[in-house]
DNA sequence: ATGTCC
């Protein structure tokens, strides 16, 4: 059998793309890389490798633990990383949610194309910038109070639609339709609902931004129609998270496991991966904290989309109506659910991988995804009825230099991953490094030069966020699709392009 | 990702 070995971690090529790390010493179970022998090389850099092994010993975990093709290192558990969890017996990790709880993609169809743009580009970045707050700290399309908050996080895009921000048919383009029903403010701290009152409808910083692109290639024609997509149109990305609520949220949640459940804490190979069991208070809190977050983070994107509604108004002066900006979907990469999935299960009724399994049965799971995106396939009841022969979106995001796509959920997603994909390109490169390797203002002419225009708050972002620090995008997606749990849809190029 | 340390 072909190996690769990375400092002390060895994975066992199980067949192309899929690359194992067999159970051992204290693993609960495999623990397995889905990436090309290039991107594998890229994910072996940093610690992913000793954090997806480290993964599968909390509690409870199923199968094995899962690396997405665009894999890196994060807090505790990979950026990347999928796991399903058994939702009785097992735990719920925040750090295999991420800090950024809900942090995700939604992308907005047009019918226009680039010749309406062509020539509007620097009016509609500027506009678009000066309308959209983005940047660290404070500001948002909405100034709320507490109780404004409470009602956000307590009903999600619900609470859009009554206010009039959102449509029906928005909701109806949303994963779980824009509302997380396990949800609870009260489990939410005042001083996290304070962070997020003022930041209602804003990008935030790093790799978040809004988006103009062009649609440049179609792949699976039937799918692309369904999505209403096609060569030439002009589309809106928008990806941003529950900025400093989330944030807080993640933080309280991970003091208080810490503390309460040291034990065990004190079993597990990193405090950073601190889990509460399954069944405890701290774990139900959190699962409420985490859904209201959720809900904070989609009517922060749909405030966004509205606002771009408004500017895309008052730019080609016509109601956004009659320029066709409709959700085609919104799809959330760092997030933990319930779901039910097939499992295999060994002679002690413990969740194992494949060698030693005597059965499989289906069992409620918390599915950890971090960095990782939902892709359910055709026929999958959760995606939405426009959508439901052809499979869910998938949004994968790649850099302001090298487009984004759309994929639909594959057919090999849920025995592969939990029923996810990858979420976008990856870094190569710390934000430390690209500070050094690159300067923001040369990095924005070089991208003048390609016809794209990027406006960003600091020009530290825009080194960060260089093409360059990033992982091959077209490869990611290759991967993803030839092993069938994420289809090629769609190509997109940027056109222009805000940031904090 | 993040009022990049209460």
């Amino acid at each position: 059998m072909k190996t690769y070995t990375a400092g002390d971690v060895t994975l066992e090529r199980v067949r192309e793309y899929v690359w194992e790390i067999p159970r051992e010493g204290k693993m609960g179970t495999p623990a397995r890389v889905l990436a090309s022998e290039r991107l594998l090389s890229q994910i072996s850099e940093d610690k992913t490798l000793q954090q997806l092994r480290n993964a599968t010993q909390l509690p409870g975990v199923t199968k094995y633990a899962v690396c997405m093709p665009d894999g890196h290192q994060g807090y505790g558990f990979p950026v990347g990383g999928v796991a399903g969890i058994d939702a009785e017996n097992g735990c719920i990790s925040p750090g295999a949610v991420g800090y950024d709880i809900n942090c995700g993609v939604r992308m907005m169809r047009t019918n226009l194309t680039m010749d309406d743009v062509r020539g509007h580009e620097e009016e509609l970045v500027d506009a678009l910038f000066d309308a959209i707050p983005s940047g660290l700290g404070g500001g948002g399309v909405v100034e709320s109070g507490i109780d404004t908050v409470n009602e956000v996080l307590e009903r999600g895009m619900a609470w859009a639609l009554d206010e009039g921000y959102a449509t029906d048919a928005d909701l109806a383009h949303c994963e779980d339709e824009g509302v997380r029903e396990e949800s609870d403010p009260s489990a939410v701290s005042t001083k996290a609902k304070n962070r997020g009152k003022n930041q209602l409808g804003s990008l935030g910083s790093g790799n978040h931004f809004l988006e103009v692109q062009r649609v440049t290639d179609v792949f699976r024609e039937e799918v692309a129609d369904a999505y209403g997509l096609s060569e030439g149109q002009v589309v809106v990305l928008i990806h941003c998270g529950s900025r400093g609520l989330g944030h807080q949220v993640c933080t309280d949640y991970l003091r208080k496991i810490e503390k309460r459940h040291s034990g065990l804490l004190s079993k597990l190979p990193d405090r950073e991966l601190a889990a509460a069991p399954a069944g405890s208070r701290l774990a139900e809190e959190y699962y409420a904290a985490m859904g209201a977050a959720i809900n904070f983070a989609w009517v922060n994107r749909q405030l966004v989309m509205h606002r771009t509604r408004e500017v895309f108004e008052d730019v080609f002066d016509r109601p956004w109506r009659t320029m066709g900006m409709e959700l085609l979907y919104d799809v959330a990469h760092n997030i933990a659910k319930k779901e039910t999935h097939v499992v295999r299960v060994g002679p002690e009724g413990r969740p194992v991988g494949d060698g030693e399994a005597v059965e499989r049965e289906e069992r409620e799971l918390f599915v950890h995804r971090k960095g990782a995106t939902r892709a359910f396939p055709a026929g999958h009841p959760e995606v939405p009825g426009a959508y439901l022969d052809v499979g869910q979106p998938v949004i994968i995001p790649g850099s302001m230099g090298t487009g984004s796509y759309v994929l639909r959920g594959g057919e090999a997603s849920m025995e592969l991953g939990f029923g996810s994909t990858a979420h976008g390109a990856g870094r190569v490169m710390s934000r430390t490094q690209a500070k050094k390797d690159y300067w923001g203002g040369d990095v924005r002419e070089e991208l003048e030069r390609e016809h794209i225009y990027v406006k960003a708050q600091s020009g530290a972002t825009v080194a960060e966020e260089a093409p360059g620090v990033y992982k091959d995008v077209d490869e990611v997606v290759r991967v993803s699709d030839a092993l069938g749990i994420g289809d090629t849809v769609a190509r997109t190029f940027p056109v222009c392009n805000i940031k904090g």
